[in-house]
DNA sequence: CTGATTAATTTGTCTATACATAATAGTCAA
DNA sequence: TTGACTATTATGTATAGACAAATTAATCAG
């Protein structure tokens, strides 16, 4: 009998879809403990009974958990409880306009130093392309609340963003301005502790050789880099926090 | 006629499911710009037709999509191309005796400490929980190929991991026991630059006032805390990469 | 006992249909 | 013109059934 989804519903009002009911339920019984990492999970057709619902409702909640890794499925053995995974974690690297609009605090950036010029072995080291071309080299330093945030250091290739070299960059920062212009596709972070040298002490307003935090970031459009960026951020008072939950996007 | 899924398959050959077909096509408009961002996904019975399947095979894929925030969808309105992203990253922060294995390196720790005691004050602050009960305080030193490459220093709940205090980390460090053992539910990184103190430069072997990158974890079972625990690497020698692409998940 | 074949089981994918829900667009009366 | 009601449309959820694919279990011939 192919009929509507509330056949078997005792309760009148189900504030959540059935597979969510369902994947939460199996979800907390994985996070309690009470079925133990390599343990089997009941075949579909066994909760299909138990939940009194039909087997693709099942099949959604058992496909979730199974992308999100709590559990590993495979054919005709069955579904089991994923074995305790290594510590990851997702780390939200902001644009940061926003990360500074976020707290609440007043945004203010200025450009130091605009250059465009033809591509330096260094840019293209950095780029990691093959020399040639053009790039726009900037530097911005951002303000939260009028002090001094963070120092960025930008190459754009002029290859790919030649919209850049007639940009002003007065409303948004050369940052901010490439996410609303470009798509792009693939993006590497590199996180690292260093000293400060004197120039990012004086533009940061720390004492030289005190702990910075940079973080560099190259951002491609298929093969091609678009941008590399190097954010440096005083290490006393800046810190990436993220928080984190096994299973993660599961619970939206 | 509800029959086999090769009802309309012209090709003999069919490697990948209908749905991720038409996820990965509709994937490759948005990322190539084809489909700028705010414009309209034609709607699910149009992609029906085009795609010649059923309505929830293409439902399947533009869930997904809309899942990994490539679209958005509203009833009654459509689907659209979704604006560019924040610049979110997925960061890697792996367990350590499996990050220096990965890397190729001999592995190898020593206990510098181990106290166990009543919680103090700081303790409890550290731990975010009310004081009461006892702790077992750990400082462990971590080598790569018998060079120093991260101290640990780390509080564990006795309340909560009681087994710990009979554990003697013979075979594996506390942290990889730890996550072997206790099932947890949401974890917390802080991520800082900070200079080396006497004890850590000591420890790491490198000179006093260096950079470090410091990474504080907190780990929960529900609301209570597991543990504590502060890894300092050094600066120079030590950096988290991490690669990301929009709408990551997706191509598994 | 071994190796190949066959059966059974479980998940994976797909279809066709049905009704729910949300939001827009249109209609009509005050 | 405004506000309430109604129709329309697109997505969201759910069902029952079907076949595919993979892998384990059982069977049987040698």
């Amino acid at each position: 009998m192919a009929k509507g989804k509330f056949d078997s519903v005792s309760d009148p009002v189900s504030p959540l879809p059935r597979y969510l009911e369902i994947q939460r339920d199996l979800q907390a019984r994985i996070a309690s403990g009470q079925w133990v990492p390599g343990s089997r999970v009941p075949a579909e057709h066994e909760l299909q009974a138990q939940y009194h619902c039909s087997r693709m409702t099942v099949n959604k909640a058992l496909s979730a958990l199974a992308k999100a890794g709590l559990i590993i499925r495979r054919r005709r053995s069955g579904s089991f409880v994923a074995m305790p995974r290594s510590q990851e974690t997702i780390l939200n690297i902001q644009d940061i306009k926003a990360e500074i609009l976020a707290k609440g605090k007043v945004y203010r950036f200025e450009i130091l130093t605009r250059q465009e010029r033809a591509m330096t072995t260094d840019d293209a080291l950095q780029l990691r392309v093959t020399p040639g071309g053009r790039v726009l080299a900037l530097s911005v330093r951002h303000f939260a609340n009028e002090h001094p945030f963070v120092v960025e250091d930008r190459l754009m290739n002029l290859a790919i963003v030649p919209a850049a070299r007639e940009e002003p960059f007065l409303v948004s920062p050369p940052g901010t301005w490439l996410l609303d212009v470009v798509p792009w596709t693939n993006a590497e972070h590199v996180i690292q502790a260093e000293l400060a040298d004197q120039r990012i002490a004086t533009l940061l307003g720390i004492p030289k050789k005190s702990a910075c935090l940079a973080i560099e970031r190259r951002t491609w459009q298929g093969d091609a880099t678009i941008t590399w960026v190097r954010l440096t951020y005083p290490g006393d008072r800046h810190q990436l926090t993220s928080h984190f939950r096994p299973g993660g996007p599961l619970i939206p």
